[in-house]
DNA sequence: CAGTGGTCTAGACCACTGA
DNA sequence: CAGTGGTCTAGACCACTGA
């Protein structure tokens, strides 16, 4: 790697925004001050600060110096929901009712299943999500016990399995398909007609090659939305 | 507006790259040029052209020149789908079908319109995606003239909005919404049941704080999938 | 090999704003 | 009102690369 001296700049101080070692609100070294431990001119600085300034890493502010940044909130593309979060966010109550657990291995017969996790034995969870106490979606879920193991012994009748496992196991990809169906076979669990149009979520989630969980939910059309939003990648 | 010189020189190459006056691969003048017309220093015209570099208007190379960029392909995650070479992809043949086309000013009583296009003009396009001959979306489209003038002048019967300014506009940020409804209103268009569940997609995109494009597009649910697929934001 | 952009210097004047 | 960042100048040396 040859940087040039105003990237150096930017990057020795980037990391340690990231690092933690300079925390969120704390003051950056004065320009004058980092022309000196540099040794360069004062442009050269101001072009690295500048940098961080634009990639909203740092606050400049007049007469008062630079500081670190509070992180930004909408830095996630199109989230995991959290469905529990979302709808107590709302001002809703939120519920979940497990409906079946089954503990078995993956079924060879099924392809998409065997591909995502292998041949290790899976958690089967089956639940209700409500909202407000209507139901809201229902859910279908695989868990590869290979890769979270410590879900075995998570009593899921409390616990929906979706936050769950957003708070205990990293993931690192994920892939969601999004149609449109009618609620059939969901119907009654959802209290709607079979007609009702709904919205198939189905996501599988990896931890680098090895596949977490599978899960299919069935909202009603009518009272959920997907929302993705997103901007420039940040680069470097 | 008080603009400095350097957001001066930026803005007017900007708006000449996104009238079309400047087109995608032309050269723009090297940087002696640009400080005689100004009467500036090197470093105001290179600051405004790094500037456009960075937003990928504008690629630099050296010896070369500065040439305006062909708009990228992003390396997105729920990436703003382009329905011709989707379809194309999957060995169909693709077709679009222009039904009406309006020219008019942002109604300030629907909010949504004017938060994301201000009080200029719009491009107001209504038409039908065809798959393999049969009907696959339609879609209501309002183009912000402010932000993509050279709209104007296309004859958008022969060419489908969103692929036309995938290839001409750049943008940097878009929200899209998705949620499960009923083909009604539109099921004559689509050739479906009224109850025939869809999925309807409304999307955003800005460049900057400056609204480009507000899509609604219904989809017959069985004939389209969306899927997202994402790693850990890369950050720089 | 000459023209281009990338980087950097050592200053300058200024607007802003918190102590 | 003094310190800070924002901007700008008028140079300089350099690496790269296409004619």
């Amino acid at each position: 790697m040859n940087l040039t001296l105003h990237e150096r700049i930017r990057g020795e101080i980037e990391a340690d925004i990231l690092s933690g070692a300079l925390a969120p609100g704390s003051r950056l070294p004065v320009e004058h001050e980092l022309m000196k431990r540099y040794d360069c001119s004062r442009m050269t600085v101001n072009k690295a600060l500048s940098a961080l300034a634009l990639a909203g890493l740092v606050d400049r502010r007049k007469r008062a110096g630079s500081f670190v940044a509070r992180p930004r909130v909408h830095s996630m593309v199109l989230d995991i929901p959290d469905l529990e979060a979302e709808i107590s966010g709302r001002g809703q109550t939120y519920g979940y009712e497990l409906r079946r657990r089954g503990l078995r291995s993956s079924n060879p017969a099924r392809p998409q299943e065997s591909a995502l996790m292998g041949s290790g034995r899976l958690l089967e969870l089956e639940g209700i999500h409500f909202a407000g106490g209507a139901p809201l979606a229902a859910e279908v879920r695989l868990i590869n016990l290979a890769a979270a193991p410590a879900a075995e012994l998570v009593d899921f009748s409390e616990t929906s399995p979706g936050a769950w496992l957003l708070k205990h196991i990293p993931w690192t990809e994920a892939e969601t398909r999004i149609a449109a169906v009618s609620a059939e076979a969901a119907s009654r669990d959802l209290n709607v007609h079979p007609t009702t149009p709904c919205l198939l979520v189905e996501r599988r989630t990896w931890r680098g090659t090895e596949g977490i969980t599978l899960v299919r939910q069935t909202f009603v059309g009518s009272s959920y939305d997907l929302v993705a939003r997103f901007g420039p990648t940040r680069t470097g």
